[in-house]
Formats: C-alpha cells, sequence, structure tokens
DNA sequence: GTGGTCTAGACCACA
DNA sequence: GTGGTCTAGACCACG
C-alpha cells in the first residue's frame, strides 16, 4: 500500500492528503476512525514525518480530519463536505470546457469520447 | 495586449506559451508566421527575456513552433497540431472523469451543471 | 456527565480543569468538598489518570482546589477566588479590546452585536 | 524591528502571520506592495526561513497575499478581508461573553471597566 | 506512545 | 535572486 507516485508532478504532502481524502469521501474510513500516526505512515511511505505531518495538517484545515494532541488524527463526520468536494470537481470540469471552448472544439463531442476511452481502460 | 495575470497560479513562463498556443490554434497566427522576438516581447510584457525564451522554448519542444537561428521563431503548419491538442485535452478529460467516478459522483451529471455555469459565466 | 469533547481545541486535561473551575466559582461545588479521586474520574471519562492528574495539579496551582496527600483534593474557600478569576477574565477582555483597536474596529460596536447574537444563541 | 515574542505561547511562524495581516488590515501595507523575502525576514527576525515560509503559506492560504514564483509575496487587494476580520474578531468576543456569563458575572460591567483600563495603558 | 513546532541544510522551478 | 518542497534530527506538550 505504498501510493506515492515520485513521477506524479504533485508535491509528495499532496499526494497523501489526496488519497486520504478520497478514502474519507468514498466511505472507505469512517467517521471517527483513526488515522495511522504520523510516524508510523512515514516509515510505511518510507518518507520524513514532516512531509506526512504536513499532510495530515492540510486535512484538518480543510474538514476532513480532527486531531488530538498526544491521541492522534480521527476522520471527522462531516456532511458538507461531500458537496463541498462536488463544487471543486465541477469549478474543475468549467475550467476543462473553457480551455476546450478557447480552442474552438466541441466539449460535449470530447466528453463523450473520454468517457468511452474511461470505460475502455476500466475493462482492462 | 498584456495577457500577463500575477494572480493567476501558472508560473508566468506558461501563461506566455499557452496563450500563443490558443492564438496558433485558433488560426489567430497563420503558418510560418513570425513571432515577436524575445527581447521584443520580454519589453513588452515587462517581464524577464529568460522568461519568453523558456516560453518559446515550451512552445518549440511541443511542436507549436519552429525556431531558426539568427532568425527568430515562426509558426509551424498547423495540420497536425489539431489532433494533437484534442488528444491531449481528451487526456485531461479522462483523468477528470476517473477522479469524479473515483469519488462515487456522477460525471454526465457534473458534466451538465459545469456546461450550464460556463455559459452563464459567457453571457456577463 | 461526560463533558470532554474531541473536537474541542483545547488539551483534554484543561477542559477537566476548566469545567470544575465554573462548577466551583458558581458555587455547584462547595468549599472543603471533595472532588472525585483521580483514578474514579479518569474511570467515568474514560480518559488516561495522568490526564486528570494534571487537570487537578493546574487547580492546585491556579488556587481552586487544595490536596490532602493519601485523602483527595478538595474544594478551596472561593472568597479571593471570585475576584481573581475576575481580574483574569477583565484581562482576556482587555487584550481583545486592544487587538480590536488595534485593526481600526470599534470595540464598543463589536460588544453589542456579539452580546446580541450570544443572547440569541441561548435562545435555541 | 522585531516583532517576535518567545514569552507568547503562539508558535513563531503565527505570530509572524498576525503580525502581517494587522499590517495590511490597517493598510499600513498598500496592496500589491511587497512583502519582505522569506530569506531576508528570516535573516531579520533571526528565525529560520522555513518558519517565515510557513507564516507565508498560512497569509496566503487565508488570502491576505498572494504568492509569485520567483518574484515573492506581495499583498492582496481584497474588500472582503476586513468583514472576515470582523466577525472573526465578533466570534472571539462571543466566545469570551459566554465565558464571562458562565461564572456568573456581568459582561457589561467588565467590558467597561476593561475600556476604561486599555485606556489607561495607552496613555503610558 | 501521540501531534506540533523549530532548526539546519539541501534541491528544484522560476524570473 | 525568488518561493516551494523535502530530509534529518531535535524538543515540547499531551495522554
Amino acid at each position: 500500500m505504498d501510493f506515492i507516485d515520485y513521477l506524479d508532478s504533485r508535491p509528495i504532502y499532496q499526494q497523501i492528503a489526496d488519497r486520504y481524502k478520497q478514502l474519507i469521501l468514498t466511505g472507505v474510513m469512517e467517521p471517527d476512525e483513526q488515522l495511522p500516526s504520523v510516524r508510523k505512515l512515514a516509515m510505511e511511505l518510507s518518507t520524513n514525518p514532516n512531509t506526512v505531518q504536513r499532510a495530515y495538517a492540510a486535512l484538518e484545515r480543510e474538514g476532513y480530519v480532527y486531531s488530538v494532541k498526544g491521541r492522534g488524527n480521527f476522520v471527522r463526520a462531516n456532511d458538507t463536505l461531500k458537496s463541498k468536494q462536488k463544487e471543486e470537481l465541477k469549478g474543475k470540469m468549467k475550467d476543462l470546457i473553457k480551455e476546450i471552448q478557447a480552442v474552438g472544439l466541441d466539449p460535449q463531442e470530447l466528453f463523450a469520447e473520454a468517457m468511452e476511452e474511461a470505460a475502455e481502460d476500466d475493462r482492462d
């Protein structure tokens, strides 16, 4: 379970944060469930504790997690997270649509083709 | 014609490169047309020549322009560029679709809503 | 009677101490009344005895209780406590007023609005 | 101009951030004015560049500042900052009022006395 | 044991 | 020169 990709352009701390956001939003991790300790996760990913700490701090700032000194980090039960996430993704989609329109292509067509290809990838 | 936005999170050289990609792909700049010289454009944008240089290098590396030593930079014939650009955007769309599916949302629904909002933004 | 809130940003030992300060100052606990034993309270709150110990130490240090070796912890006569507490709160208020003035806002106005909102919260 | 107080319980990076928030909100620093570079400020305060970096990152996250790679950090022109700040301070005031009421004291009286004392401090 | 902060020093991308 | 990320190692507060 080593989800750091050094070829990924995102910084490591953000890859970690994004990974846990996904685990939380998809319900793989349940409210009040404890995240691995900073040091332990750092060992597992063979990265530096500071880097994990930074990821956890970001998760706490954005409301995905609450942290109790001396005890650990825990998943926050927050119903608003999903809608927040949806708005964020919709924003990304809007940006992409505008980029497509700016070069004179048809977003609808590209979307349809991309859906097709994504489905194919899934079958692999 | 000052298209640098310091509040934009993209680095400056990329804003410049992106701007010229768009001008080329939309046909505003025609094949073999000459781009402004590095120094001149740097003056116009009141930025560092190194930055313009980096933008032009990116454009050349991605096949949008060709450079002739001692003469300048020129737009490459854009036959293949359009399809290449389309593939690139389709790739981005596919990544976004996968990200949406990963958190259990419906890409079709989000796409429709984003199209709606993009149209609204245009009307402003 | 479980007054620990893990979402509260204050450390647990302080939540416990604050709770007892309030009980003492409001007269719910009377002078020379005995506090629960460290072990018993730790059980009740399902927390670590060290934590309760630290809370009691803080209470003793600040003069709210006195401890008798081998017997337990007892509420101190609260004659002087009230005025001490008042000075402490007045100090906090003064700091906040200065902070408000430092950014050019009007403390009187903010105070009035905050009183209003606090009253509203109470009605819920 | 050394505004770090090692006796202050707030972490250093936050003292720095708070200081600049105040400078920005009071208009001492104007929109698009450049903040000292990370390294330079670290020297001035004889602290570590990482610590300053952390302060600047917080300022950017909270919308007080924008950062341009290779150029520096600049004050953001944001009209909503003042109202945001006001809400934050009102929240603090509300918390304090509730704390005062919890021990059975009169907020209005304490506020008046604190205002008095704050005025006296100013005359020194 | 836990998280949070800080220092020192390195490397990278960018202008 | 600028900001941003990462490592290594230390210290503190908390449970």
